[in-house]
DNA sequence: GCAAGGTC
């Protein structure tokens, strides 16, 4: 590699430079603590552990080479503003400490950074290799260092051998990822700073109330989501739906059947198909079916999967789990969390691995027989889904001391899952017989199920499929009826919101990170637009106020396409296709149309949203609730109701053939039945 | 004080 080369074109060169060509003292800026050790231990068998302000800092020597191994702790810098008031299309980065008055624990890095880039002649970003990684490392070295003398290490894993790799073949700085990210941040900036002002103000000009309300790119499409939701369980009128159920008995055993494609449409066509069968006395064995299937192991966890598998065992939110696992992150124990891959690192040493896992007391039996049954061949399955950054949640051997409880649940799973990833798969029998009735056109089944071989759910258990027998049928066998009922069962709502499901919408949507998706949903209950019930999570008034004012007003922030459309942008300016400034630019006429447009509305929108937040009455309030009215004396919500009321009654005399009075009395005592369908029916009907 | 994004 020639020396002359990389010291006089930093910046400049096309091709790559090594660190060990360097000359004088080279500043390496990880983004995170963790990561710089593991970079230290990979570029030198020997560091001096130093440290400024209890942040620690790694220095290799050789009397060549001077190579200070120093880390960020995230982002430094963050966008802040001196105006007040919107529109606002000012602002500069700043120390995050200052912008965020609670982020203390960045001074300390920040200062130690700052003092060994003044003494430093090369920079390298060694930061995560993605976009925000960029972004973190150039600013600090912007602010701090000199850009036109630093480098960029690319990779995606922090094994050693990669990092060797990364650092003899370092790049200039990757520009058009920061300038996509820098946009990133600015547009996340402008909208969300400035239609959160708009809502605030427009309150606090209307009722002089000081209420802090905020909107962004991922949180209130979130909050949509959930607001719909919401909504049409509050309207929600359950049918009723009726089956047959015939109980036959074979070799002494009573077995209920079910309806296949149930074609029963009025209770009277249930109860005469059930005496028909009385009747018979007999069903005939149409077929009888019997199956194996081999189900895989899930793959090694990611955050989200974990999240939700953390939810569903122990009903932890999503936050509380992670805020679990970056503990044990921390402590060592796991590899890093917040990660969206579902891959195992190419090169772990997975025996190395097992065999310390086995010195941990609860899985040394798992262990053993998983190496037993694999016979030392470790092969794991994987999932789809990858991340720049980092691999799969995986345990590191290293032996937990003192977890409490809620600890223990989460690194269980974790351990668990990396050792199904290795397991064969499980396999399952299952078996059908269907049963017809002679001359008629219907068709009865019943289902059962057992274990072949229990697979990875030996060191993964908490899926473990139900076992249900089933005797043996012979096709053209009569079977005794026993008994026969017609059951009414009722259409349900849309399930109820949950943190986790919240989570995994985001996640199928894409928007936000592993980073953010938790700590975004749990702002959304800070700002008192979703409250936790015995009942679970329900959006409030506000909620579906601030939802309802944003789609008239801002409606490209309601929706997931806003994060599409950044990111289309973000690729024009990689490609080169378009430039930061341009994309800002435009990103602010558009924002200045709609504020126009949304200030000449103020008073109203103060209006509907102080009511919301239960601090104003309208004069023209709904009969039965404090928001403004709509239609008929009523607001858009009961209007909406009392509408529901009317044009589901119809489907309830059909099947039923029951006045309009019996069927309110019905609906209301439904458990299913919308909230504010029963308020109408209470108000509008006087019933009890 | 307001976003979303990192990480302790």
């Amino acid at each position: 590699m020639d020396a002359n080369r990389t010291s006089n074109a930093v910046g400049r060169g096309s091709g790559y430079t090594s660190i060990w060509d360097l000359k004088g003292k080279v500043l390496v800026i990880a983004e995170k603590p963790k990561a710089a050790r593991k970079i230290a231990d990979a570029l030198s068998q020997k560091y001096f552990v130093r440290n400024i302000n209890n942040v620690t800092y790694f220095e290799i020597r050789d009397g060549i080479h001077q190579i200070i191994v120093a880390s960020s702790v995230g982002h430094l810098y963050g966008l802040t503003t001196r105006e007040n008031g919107y529109p606002v299309y000012t602002y500069q980065w700043a120390p995050l400490y200052e912008v965020e008055k609670k982020k203390t624990h960045s001074f300390n890095y920040l200062e130690a950074l700052r003092r060994l880039c003044t003494s430093s002649s090369y920079f390298v970003n060694a930061c995560d290799y993605d976009i925000e990684g960029s972004v973190i490392g150039y600013l600090i070295i912007k602010f701090n260092g000199d850009p036109s003398r630093a480098f960029r290490a690319k990779f995606s894993s922090l094994t050693p051998s990669e990092l060797r790799e990364a650092f003899q073949k370092l790049t200039r700085l990757d520009y058009e990822m920061i300038e996509a990210g820098l946009c990133r941040h600015e547009l996340d900036w402008l909208w969300g700073i400035n239609v959160s002002r708009a809502l605030m103000r427009t309150v606090e000009s209307f009722s002089k109330r000081r209420i802090i309300l905020s909107a962004g790119r991922v949180q209130t499409p979130t909050l949509k989501y959930v607001s719909d939701i919401e909504k049409e369980r509050n309207l929600f009128i359950p049918t009723p739906v009726y089956s047959v159920i015939p109980t036959i008995a074979k070799d002494g055993v009573k077995i209920t059947l079910e309806l296949v494609n149930n074609p029963i449409k009025r209770k009277n066509e249930a109860y005469a198909l059930a005496e028909r069968i009385r009747k018979e006395g007999f069903l005939t064995v149409e077929s009888y079916e019997e199956h194996t299937s081999s189900i895989s192991p899930p793959p090694p966890f990611n955050l989200g999967d974990l999240q939700e598998e953390a939810a569903r065992i122990y009903g932890y939110s999503p936050s509380k789990t992670q805020s679990i696992a970056e503990q044990l992150y921390l402590d060592a124990l796991i590899s890093y969390p917040r990660t969206n891959s579902q891959k195992l690192p190419r090169g772990l040493d997975f025996k190395g691995l097992l065999t310390k896992i086995s010195q941990i007391s609860n899985y040394s039996g798992l262990v053993s027989e998983l190496l037993k049954e694999t016979k030392g061949f470790l092969q794991p399955v994987e999932g789809d889904k990858d991340d720049p950054a980092h691999p799969a949640i995986y345990p590191t051997g290293v032996k937990p001391v003192k977890l409490n409880n809620d600890q223990w649940a989460v690194y269980d799973l974790i351990v668990r899952r990396f050792l199904a990833a290795f397991a064969g798969s499980a396999v399952i029998y299952r078996s059908t017989a269907k049963f017809a009735l002679p001359g008629v056109n219907i068709v009865f089944q019943a289902t059962g199920q057992g274990i072949g071989n229990l697979g990875w759910y030996k060191y993964y258990p908490f899926h473990k499929p139900s076992v249900k027998a089933l005797p043996r049928f012979r096709e053209g066998e009569k079977v005794r009826i026993v008994e026969v009922s017609v059951k009414t069962a009722y259409t349900r709502p849309p399930q109820r919101i949950s943190k986790i499901g919240m989570l995994r919408w985001m996640e199928s949507v894409e928007i936000g990170t592993e980073a953010t998706r938790a700590t975004i949903i749990e702002k959304l209950f800070e700002r008192k637009y979703l409250v936790n019930t015995t009942r679970g999570v329900v959006v409030t008034d506000l909620g579906l106020g601030i939802v309802e004012t944003l789609e008239i007003f801002f409606p490209e922030l309601v929706k997931v396409e806003l994060t599409r459309h950044f990111e289309r942008l973000m690729n024009d300016i990689k490609k080169g296709a378009v430039k930061r400034e341009q994309v800002i630019s435009e990103a602010r006429n558009t924002l200045d149309v709609l504020i126009k447009k949304f200030n000449e509305n103020r008073e109203k929108v103060g209006q509907i949203l102080s009511s919301r937040l239960g601090i104003y009455t309208p004069p023209n309030k709904c009969a039965i609730c404090n928001r403004e009215e709509f239609s008929n004396g009523f607001c858009t919500y009961h209007y909406k109701a009392m509408e529901q009321i009317n044009s589901v009654y119809e489907e309830w005399r059909e099947k039923e053939g029951i006045s309009f009075k019996d069927y309110l009395e019905k609906i209301k005592k439904l458990k299913s039945t919308g909230k504010w369908v029963v308020e109408v029916i209470e108000h509008a009907y006087g019933g009890k």
